[in-house]
DNA sequence: GTAAGTTTATTGACTCGTCAATCAACAAAA
DNA sequence: TTTTGTTGATTGACGAGTCAATAAACTTAC
């Protein structure tokens, strides 16, 4: 029953299920076997279009991204003033699509995978910096040479508040991880530069 | 060769072991085997002191979070005012023996097993509420009413500086960690409740 | 338009390796 | 001789990745 044009259906199937799979099990540790019969194909098929399973979840760590990126995008297109895209960038950290047990589960094992996976490093590695640059980008008008290190922190609690989301029990709460950060965010306004 | 009286050096060598060993791998997916000759062990002695490879695991996460407790209390003991206090609290997340690659690293597996395993889910809430309540209890004096928010951003910032660490190159750096957080700190303080 | 050949889709079955956990057995101390 | 320490060998399960085979859809040549 080969129609023709599956590779993409395939695939998004496939970084879906490895999105579920990996949020289910909370870790890593879930066989091919399984993403593949949540994707509704054999895990022989998986492994030919994408090799291996690291890859697949690699795959699905750039899905996510992308995700991220345009959430965010989205976000700080529509803000206005310095101070009005700082917000947006913080809140589409927050934003319903990225804020979910499986993402944030996926994130947790990502962080875990970066130490040793170069690719995973790398992909890390170009997340980290993009969110830093473009909170320093904000921050400087408003304060100053201190841009850098409050970028820093700011970044930082992002993550934190991020991942200690997956330990909560009960669905995240945006609000309140919204709250602890934008609470940082205004006393650092408040002082200015 | 038995010496009578092993059992405790046996566990404190494998509790040595597992740490070095996940740090090296980055990850929980390391061999009882490759953990007990790190020991200067077999396998099977590593089952019959702990029973299964979680329980390994686990009692290593217990010596981390035990050393790292004695840490805190010993830089809070010796500091003074509430605002002394706060950054021994700090600081003591940041202390040499906390702040190595290796228990970074184990942390970030803590985290991930957390998610699903019951007795590492109680333990990592065991030292967050401890963390928040020594935080709340020194910011009260300083900031009033909002201790608690303040407490969770610190410790979430905490978390994320500490973690973002196991990515970075090199050794992790203590000084530039704890300017992060204390630059946090200073904002909070210089306003005041 | 149709037969032959090619590419794409798909899977069941299999290989090969790994590893947690168990056990029987042996050794020394009490 | 019972308790404590210790291991080599084994079991039993699991799982990543490969492969040969099947089939439908497209292409080309006549």
């Amino acid at each position: 029953m080969p129609k023709l044009g599956a590779e993409p259906i395939r695939r998004a199937a496939l970084v879906k299920a490895t999105i579920e799979t990996v949020g289910e099990a909370g870790s890593l540790e879930v066989t091919v076997a399984q993403i593949a019969r949540r994707a509704g194909m054999s895990s022989a098929l998986a492994h030919h279009y994408f090799g291996s399973k690291e890859q697949i979840f690699l795959a699905a760590m750039r899905h996510i991204l992308t995700l991220y990126g345009a959430e965010v995008r989205g976000a700080v297109s529509i803000a206005e003033g310095p101070e009005g895209r700082l917000r947006a960038i913080v809140a589409g950290s927050f934003a319903p699509g990225s804020f979910r047990r499986e993402v944030i589960s996926a994130w947790l094992n990502f962080y875990v995978l970066a130490q040793t996976q170069p690719q995973a490093h790398r992909l890390l590695r170009v997340y980290q910096r993009r969110l830093r640059s473009n909170l320093r980008h904000e921050l400087r008008p408003i304060v100053g040479a201190r841009a850098e290190v409050v970028a820093r922190g700011l970044g930082a609690m992002i993550d934190g508040v991020y991942i200690r989301a997956a330990l909560a029990d009960g669905a995240p709460d945006r609000a309140y991880a919204l709250k602890i950060v934008m609470e940082y965010l205004d006393r650092e306004l408040e002082v200015r530069g």
